[in-house]
DNA sequence: CCATGTGTGGCACTGAGTGCCAATGATGGC
DNA sequence: GCCATCATTGGCACTCAGTGCCACACATGG
């Protein structure tokens, strides 16, 4: 084949099209009927498409609920990695978080919806946990260079500062989870101030 | 039915000791096989019983892991709510994750397998979360009975308190499991001394 | 000896997920 | 325009999880 990169980019942008359209029905389908009561067949049918493509495009039907979860997740990355360096980790990571929260407050309809489904559909645990995953791995090193002295990093792999940077971005997923689940069904409360409520329980937010 | 209370007992005896004999058999299997790996019938045919029996005993696979997972939380729980008022809730919790890291120090080898077990298989995501919300649930109100100022609690239902014990309660989890999952494959570690680092690295752990 | 309640297994079904294969359709070379 | 090629697609059949239904076995109590 001669077609080299263009070809390839043309193929993922029909692809990206394309799972995109999917979504768009399965979420549909998800917030009328819920998660769990929703058949691949109806996903694909609503797609156009038969059962076995839609294999074909993901790999399962987390994933049409991991793909929502983890797309804000390299916002959130990139904007810790933006933070200046004299504030603390914990306040990075508050500051890193208003994507997500200002996307929720915007969207929120949509994320209250989706929150509810991660609360109350078992058959969505799964994800949640992934989700979990995902960002702690790609938060972590931020938060990890972060932590170093900022003279020599990188040196051997040193245990004790992987676990500390782990359980910073951990906790502080933990409490963007906590304020998210609160506010999911409480309609007249603020995400950010929530969000705000839950990590100052844990640290000062200031510096 | 005359029958009344001894025979529930027994009732309860009996099942408890099936149950707990076709939790033994999964587990050997598991760690031979891996958990996608195993299939019911596998654990139904080594338990000595049908298909359709085992489901009887267990609403799915998911509770063969689920089972092993949330028997410390009522003993966690029990710990927390021992502590001493004027400990910090964060030393509390670090406390009382003492029974976990014990036993985990003394079934190193089962322990080590079960997490890395947690890691790697897909299939028992949903367990992983399913864990941490009951934890959290089980926790959380102790958090928030020790974060009250022990005057008046319980008077309404109080969001803003709610979100501080449940964001305590969830990042120490979140501290016990990055703890537990750097100690799965560092044999030669110290699970005492990485929950230390982990959770000292939020907050000091002495008072 | 009979009625009842409980545990068990078999059977058939839905739904997720996968492997295999044949048909279709777009593209590039001639 | 025509043919070779390659990727996408859909159909089919399979495994495995999980559930509902029904029938059989067994114990107990009257």
């Amino acid at each position: 084949m001669t077609t080299e990169r263009s070809t390839e980019s043309l193929r993922d942008l029909a692809r990206h099209a394309v799972r995109d359209e999917v979504l768009r029905h399965a979420w549909v389908l998800f917030a009328s009927q819920g998660f769990d009561a929703t058949t691949i067949d109806q996903v694909a049918e609503a797609a156009g498409m038969s059962r076995r493509t839609f294999f074909r495009y993901f790999s399962g039907k987390d994933e049409l609920i991991i793909e929502k979860l983890v797309e804000a997740g390299e916002l959130v990355a990139a904007a810790l990695a933006e933070r200046p360096a004299d504030e603390s980790p914990w306040a990075a990571l508050r500051a890193a978080f208003g994507v997500v929260v200002r996307s929720a407050e915007t969207h929120a309809e949509q994320a209250r919806t989706l929150r509810i489904l991660l609360r109350d559909e078992p058959g969505v645990r799964g994800s949640l946990e992934e989700w979990r995953r995902r960002w702690t791995e790609l938060l972590a090193p931020i938060v990890a260079a972060r932590l170093a002295p900022a003279g020599r990093r990188a040196k051997r792999p040193d245990v004790r500062a992987d676990v500390r940077a782990e359980a910073l971005a951990g906790s502080a997923l933990a409490c963007l989870d906590a304020a998210q689940t609160v506010w999911a069904d409480h309609p007249r409360s603020s995400l950010s101030a929530l969000l705000d409520e839950a990590m100052g329980a844990i640290l000062p937010l200031d510096r």
